[in-house]
DNA sequence: TGTACATCAGTGAACGCGCGTTCACTGATGTAC
DNA sequence: TGTACATCAGTGAACGCGCGTTCACTGATGTAC
């Protein structure tokens, strides 16, 4: 019990225990700053070991290598994706007929996903950086599925016709993925989808979706 | 005229002139084969330079740095992705209505687009890779303006109302572009989208397109 | 309650790497007269 | 037709950088008895 109060953040830490403690999630939480404010591009092992006032192999005994990492920040970016869109589609209203909430509640979720690539564009790109190392726990949640239920739901209401369902997520997905990627990255068509805002570039493409689906 | 024959990408290029003649076109179609290859990350001056048995540094007779190869690579890669959508659009055979073929035609050209990124993922990425550098010249073919013009088409045989004129192009845009990226990229939803196969899944995203925009 | 010991989670120094870029230079080319 | 000279397009060596990873090590912790 010989701890001194330390702020883990600073560098001129002075007594520093010999036990981090809690290097692995700090490990995942700093990684995770550094790739949401810089890019996945900007990791670094020894740069994330000095921010945590720790040696350079002190990481390798939570990770194997940089690329595995890089994969556990992946998965967590996705996890927060999800959790983006289950949060925007459960505050939708309870209003109107099912079939009409439920294709609110599909909406939402739609927005968030690409709300969440506009407020945070390099998390959201980090979420789909191709890795080799396989994740090691299952996601949760997973916005795959998100999406499915979000279809399922609006089948059920009959709001969307049962022919479409299996096609309906790869056409949504598609929409909105690419309409994320075009609004963050530089892709940027530049005139026409510039003298929309992203407001109304979201809702454009929303609402093709729907009518795309129904 | 005391030239030699000489395999420009062999390495032991015994008689080497002084004047390479042509680095600069030379130093891109080089680069524009890593890129393809094995994506942009990999490409590096100095190994560009060894290829073409050149001193690292000649290379800044003609960039500036590397930002402004890269930059310079990525908008080819742009316009190979246009000249792409131009080709399997002019490939359309004239038959049927008017309204039919400008709907065909429009098809070709997102189909095009998919298919392109399925061939050439790396020098799909590339295409939009971001970048500080701003290009020297004009687009030439613009991958966008062909779209648009697809969908102007479409307007004037009376296929797509003029009502949805202004928005069909993002909509046409973040639909094919979001599968672009969803099947070369590591998005993979996995389930849902792989059994459906490559074929199919541009032929349902682009039937929705074509829902959504008439 | 105390002690021996295995295991865990760090340290610190070093390796080797390849890179982008700069610098002073020189050989080749083209042009004006 | 020859020559002086400016300009162009290379050379080659060096700088400084930060990185991922490995290695032999040691301090701290927890557990069995």
């Amino acid at each position: 019990m010989n701890t001194v109060n330390i702020l883990w953040n600073t560098v001129e830490v002075t007594d520093r225990p010999y036990h981090h403690g809690a290097l692995e999630s700090a490990l995942l939480d700093a990684a995770m700053q550094v790739v949401t404010n810089e890019g996945i591009g900007a990791l670094s092992l020894r740069d994330l070991a000095r921010t945590l006032g720790v040696s350079p192999s002190a990481t390798y005994r939570h990770f194997p290598s940089r690329d595995h990492l890089i994969a556990a920040v992946s998965q967590r970016a996705r996890e927060h994706l999800a959790l983006a869109m289950i949060a925007e589609r459960d505050a939708v209203p309870v209003t109107g007929t099912k079939a009409h909430r439920s294709i609110r509640r599909f909406e939402a979720t739609g927005r968030a996903y690409v709300m969440f690539a506009l407020a945070s564009p390099h998390r959201f790109e980090a979420a789909f950086v191709p890795s080799a190392v396989r994740p090691t726990r299952a996601e949760d949640p997973n916005a795959w599925s998100v999406l499915e239920g979000a279809v399922d739901e609006m089948v059920r209401t009959g709001a969307v016709p049962m022919s479409r369902r299996h096609e309906a997520p790869l056409i949504a997905w598609a929409g909105v993925h690419g309409l994320s990627t075009i609004l963050t990255g530089s892709v940027q068509p530049a005139e026409a989808s510039v003298d929309l805002g992203h407001r109304a570039a979201i809702d454009t493409v929303i609402a093709g979706i729907v009518r795309a689906i129904r």
